[in-house]
DNA sequence: CGACAGCATCTTGTATACAAGCAGTCGCAC
DNA sequence: GTGCGACTGCTTGTATACAAGATGCTGTCG
């Protein structure tokens, strides 16, 4: 289960927590004891526990001193913030495009939206595709460093969003609609990006609430309180 | 030194060293020795380690393995990150402003101004009805909670704009340019509002960079890369 | 006097032991 | 059968011991 070490065992345990919270393969409400994450990655409780801090600062898992520490259920106003915030971001970006657009990057983008054509793609590369989408745009007008910060707050989207990949909206409408940015970028016309940026954030959207209303067990409570005991969801 | 205990140890010291790291009372270079932290607040290394890590994690801290830990020196591209966020939230936010504007919000702000406008106000005083006059404008619209993400990637600008306060833009001057946008949003012309926010945020932008001319040693180089030996600053 | 080798000391990373408290269960009393 | 209380086991929070390595001083040799 131990991964090879690139740097320090808390780098690797943090990384391997978080991917498999983001990806579903640790749901909403799964427990996560030191103890028993330690034992599985062969590893002492220090760095586990010191991965969960990092983990529960990014709202994605939830501790509860003396009882347990569980993945957190998607919380809306969380996914709410996060578009949000990415919207505001990638439109300021597009009026910060300057006059004449790093070719290179356009290239980078060109052949970052081929590969998200191919079909039957495997969804986990066609998400990462899209993340590495969204960054380019940013770069274009050398905001790439924010994208840092948007990913950080992107915790809970992306969780909604995979489930959304999963089960119904098809890579290729994703990639369309990716394709349509771009298209607008490198012909100049700003007022069509912001529109085609609009609609596909949107859209992203509407898969997340569309979401929600068929998973509900995995989201928060509109409330803000998001009580977990042991495996079993207590909504009170 | 020890504060009284209102949560866990490690609330206690995360969040002492958050403020001391963001009031300059611990310079960037200065060294955060996790034995002499401990010893200095009366508890173990445990509780220290876990805080630096989180502030390492908010780009307030760096972490050399088997060599030390040091407050980082101000980063010009997080800074600029930071703005850049803050300027498209804020931004965007306005767009949000619904048709009619909760009253009780509106007053708030009126309130806080006033506060900002008594002559010779701390300022510690103000920096925090700053604070609270930001997040006042995005609950305005609703978004509200995306002040926790624009916060957590302040960091660095926060340190920033305090030797800015300190050294040069008087408060009032801040306090009317918030009241600018202020009256603007409450009389419903939201270009107005763009406008005197662009205003305000570049003029805070330009603070930054003002004082990085003329304190350069507590800014990091912009190649990235931000090498610290002991308390001395190394540019290589 | 200068350069280099070795060491003493400090650093963070990790493992482990102990403390305090919640939860669910088992058993006893009624 | 039912209700209540002690208890066993598990949890996270904290303290401490050990590991591995970097740094800078110091003594020695050229």
């Amino acid at each position: 289960m131990l991964t090879p070490v690139a740097g320090t065992n808390r780098q690797t345990v943090y990384a391997t927590l978080r991917r498999k919270v983001l990806t579903m393969e640790l749901p909403p409400g799964a427990s996560l004891s030191e103890n028993e994450l330690a034992a599985a990655l062969g590893v002492s409780r220090t760095p586990v526990r010191e991965s969960l801090i990092l983990l529960a600062e990014e709202g994605l898992v939830q501790v509860f001193p003396k009882i347990g520490s569980f993945v957190s259920r998607v919380d809306p106003v969380r996914v709410a913030d996060a578009q949000f915030i990415r919207e505001a971001v990638e439109l300021a970006a597009l009026d910060d495009l300057p006059e004449t657009i790093d070719p290179q990057l356009l290239a980078d983008l060109d052949d970052n939206l081929s590969r998200q054509d191919q079909p039957g793609i495997a969804l986990e590369d066609f998400f990462a595709l899209d993340e590495e989408f969204h960054l380019g745009l940013l770069r274009l007008s050398g905001h790439g460093a924010a994208w840092t910060t948007v990913s950080n707050a992107k915790g809970h989207l992306d969780r909604a969003r995979r489930l959304g990949l999963h089960d119904a909206t098809p890579p290729t409408v994703n990639a369309a609609q990716h394709r349509a940015i771009f298209d607008a970028v490198r012909t100049g016309d700003i007022t069509e990006a912001h529109a085609a940026m609009r609609v596909h954030l949107r859209a992203v959207f509407d898969d997340v609430e569309r979401i929600r209303e068929s998973n509900p067990e995995l989201f928060a409570s509109n409330d803000g309180s998001t009580p977990v005991r042991r495996n079993v969801v207590v909504w009170d």
